[in-house]
DNA sequence: GGTGCTTCACATCTCCATCG
DNA sequence: CGATGGAGATGTGAAGCACC
């Protein structure tokens, strides 16, 4: 993604000084200095692949500049404020998508930590028993689209060997709303783990079309 | 209270297909 | 044929849960 020049269809190497300068003008717009995948998005930076080729990676990297800052965005700090980060927004996204599923479906219809797997071991968001075969959710919220494809490969792994796929839909449901269901079909498409039979990816606007197409369980009350 | 196991999503490392 | 970048693999920390 980088804007450098080249010169008669050569790159020019990056040096250390034009690297600690984009880094800089990225602090200066952001307060912070760039993760690996901003790297990678930031035009006046080249990528985080050839940082780690012609430098030692990225950690390295902010090693060698003297940033003042810790250098590996994996542990310490960073990693903590993330972990706070992540653990208080799924636990929101998740009280969101259920009060949504119980407003459409009634609060008897929509099983939390659905056990799919004999074993009881592995589980999913949500269950939702339907007009039809009902449905099974699992929400997530990712920063990028980058991550939406990491975090799919981990819940394709998951599910691998479940025998549930061919009795009802399983539906990731991504929750940031800025990743539209367009990209995420192209994203989708082009994988290599591809998703198998009866899983979706979606946006929220999918979802609530899906929903609209499911008609909620009629209890018959005595 | 402690231990082990799981989930959440993220940052980086690494492989390798593609491109000029 | 070397350089590039897309994307899978790996490991990290907080928190919830079962179990003792």
């Amino acid at each position: 993604m980088s804007l450098r020049q080249q010169k008669n269809g050569k790159q020019i190497p990056w040096t250390l000084a034009e690297l600690k300068t984009g880094l800089e003008h990225f602090y200066e717009q952001q307060k912070r200095y760039p993760t690996a995948t901003e790297v990678d998005a930031y035009a006046y930076l080249p990528s985080a692949r050839s940082i780690e080729r012609r430098f030692g990676g990225l950690v390295a990297l902010r090693k060698q500049l003297g940033l003042g800052i810790e250098h590996d965005f994996r542990t310490g700090t960073h990693s903590t404020n993330r972990a706070h980060l992540i653990n208080k927004r799924a636990h929101r996204v998740e009280q969101t998508v259920y009060e949504r599923l119980v407003r459409r479906f009634g609060k008897e219809m929509v099983h939390r930590e659905y056990f799919f797997t004999d074993d009881h071991r592995t589980r999913a968001d949500f269950f939702v028993y339907d007009e039809q075969r009902g449905f099974c959710v699992d929400v997530f919220y990712p920063n990028s689209l980058r991550n939406l494809a990491g975090c799919l490969n981990i819940k394709i792994k998951k599910y691998i060997g479940t025998k549930s796929l061919l009795l009802y839909p399983v539906i990731f449901l991504q929750m940031n709303e800025s990743i539209q269901q367009k990209e995420i079909d192209t994203l989708v498409s082009h994988k290599a783990k591809k998703l198998q039979t009866g899983q979706y990816v979606m946006e929220w606007g999918t979802f609530e079309v899906f929903c609209r197409g499911r008609d909620p369980l009629k209890v018959l009350r005595a």
